[in-house]
DNA sequence: TCTGGGGTCCTAGGACCC
DNA sequence: TCTGGGGTCCTAGGACCC
């Protein structure tokens, strides 16, 4: 049978929720009408572009152009702090109306969701159900979404992006030729900048010259992604829409220090901080990782990474952090840096493991240890309790932070 | 006066085994 | 004497998404 998809995206997410929520609290400029952005913290070295008004984009301003180059387009850019509980509850409410038409809704980034409405559209057309959608975002919840319908998730997201804001528009099969193929082939769902100058070596510039290229021909070029892209072009994907909560795969933290970080003793009390939150979110999700990887960017902006399989798994944030601490003395890099990252993958649930593996008493009570901080930390807040090396290091004791407010994201559908 | 932070998946090459 | 070949696991790095 052939399915209804729906792709449903927030139009400028952080950007409009700021607005709405500012004139539901007395702002008398709707943020929307004006050039504006959200962004980060300049002093703090996170001063990027999260977010853009319309406006804003006449400017050609991009979403992740520092804020300094934002605003040598625009002199009076209006540049706002991010808030990301806000984010998340206007993600929530989203969610909830659509949950309305089907239970098959999936989260796919704080701003997206997909909806698979197979066999849960008995009184309207999939069609009619779309226009509702986007006319109830506008009308109950204040800001303006794109809805994109189709066959499959990746034609229903592609069919969302043809035109914006607050626009519906189908991509069915026999619509391909017509709406789909005369696009610039930077317009597909993963073709990004690496990708882009090897299709145009190969003569390949839209959408439809990448469909009617020969697949070898690509998968020799471009290995799986070729293939991948190809497929995609072509309007084939046949990935399920997937409700609920997704298994998570790694948690990982990282941050930008507004200081170069130029001696060893900085850098690990960074790493343990990183590990710390890393390992609280891990924790509250009942795993265990058995891989730790320690993730370095330098004043070069040059990266680097190294990694480490542990024996047996663990969530215990001591023993993390001696794993991180090793892998960064043997990383022994020479510039001073700008950018860490603590990243644990490979992750079992910890049921399996609780009892049988750890008859270490020096394990079960550092667990005991981990349990009770996370606890007081619930309890009292996050800054309850902090490590004797933290205060006056002018490092934050909780790099991160951002425990379960972000849903996870595909990078395939 | 310097481009965040959270993810997922893929690939090449080396180690090691039989 | 002059080193096969297939498979698996591990690691570093790359690419992409929002």
């Amino acid at each position: 049978m052939e399915r209804k998809i729906l792709h449903v995206d927030a139009n400028s997410a952080y950007l409009s929720w700021e607005a709405v929520y500012r004139l539901q609290h007395g702002a008398e400029t709707d943020l929307r009408t004006i050039p504006s952005v959200v962004g980060g913290d300049e002093k703090s070295r996170r001063g990027i572009v999260l977010a853009k008004s319309i406006p804003a984009k006449k400017y050609n301003i991009k979403t992740g152009e520092a804020l300094w180059s934002a605003r040598g387009k625009c002199p009076n850019l209006v540049v706002l702090p991010p808030s990301y509980p806000l984010y998340m509850s206007c993600s929530d409410a989203m969610v909830r109306l659509l949950k309305r038409y089907s239970p098959n809704v999936e989260r796919y980034s704080v701003d997206e969701c997909f909806v698979d409405l197979t066999g849960y559209s008995q009184k309207k057309t999939a069609e009619e159900i779309a226009w509702e959608i986007k006319e109830r975002c506008r009308t109950e919840l204040g800001f303006t979404v794109n809805v994109g319908l189709s066959t499959n998730k990746l034609l229903a997201k592609m069919a969302s992006e043809l035109e914006k804001p607050d626009k519906m528009h189908t991509l069915y099969r026999h619509e391909i030729p017509e709406k789909f193929w005369p696009l610039p082939v930077r317009e597909l769902f993963l073709s990004g900048p690496r990708t882009l100058p090897k299709l145009y070596k190969l003569n390949i510039f839209t959408i439809g010259q990448l469909a009617h290229a020969s697949p070898d021909l690509l998968q020799h070029h471009l290995k799986s992604h070729g293939l991948t892209i190809w497929k995609y072009a072509n309007g084939l994907d046949d990935s399920p829409v997937i409700p609920g909560e997704r298994v998570i795969k790694g948690v990982g933290n990282s941050t930008t220090s507004p200081f170069d970080v130029d001696s060893e003793k900085e850098a690990l009390l960074y790493l343990l901080s990183l590990t710390e939150t890393a390992a609280m979110r891990l924790r509250s999700k009942k795993m265990l990782a058995r891989v730790v990887t320690v993730s370095l960017r330098d004043t070069q902006l040059s990266f680097y990474s190294h990694q480490r399989r542990l024996i047996s798994p663990t969530d215990s944030t001591l023993l993390l952090y001696s794993q991180a601490k090793s892998l960064f003395k043997q990383m022994c890099h020479k510039e001073p840096l700008r950018h860490l990252g603590v990243h644990l993958s490979d992750l079992v649930e910890n049921k399996f493991y609780q009892t049988s593996f750890f008859d270490d008493t020096v394990v079960f009570r550092q667990q005991a240890i981990d349990k009770t901080i996370d606890e007081i930390r619930s309890s009292y807040g996050a800054d309850a309790l902090v490590r004797g090396s933290f205060p006056h290091s002018g490092i934050p004791p909780l790099c991160g932070g951002v425990y379960e407010a972000f849903p996870t994201m595909r990078s395939l559908l």
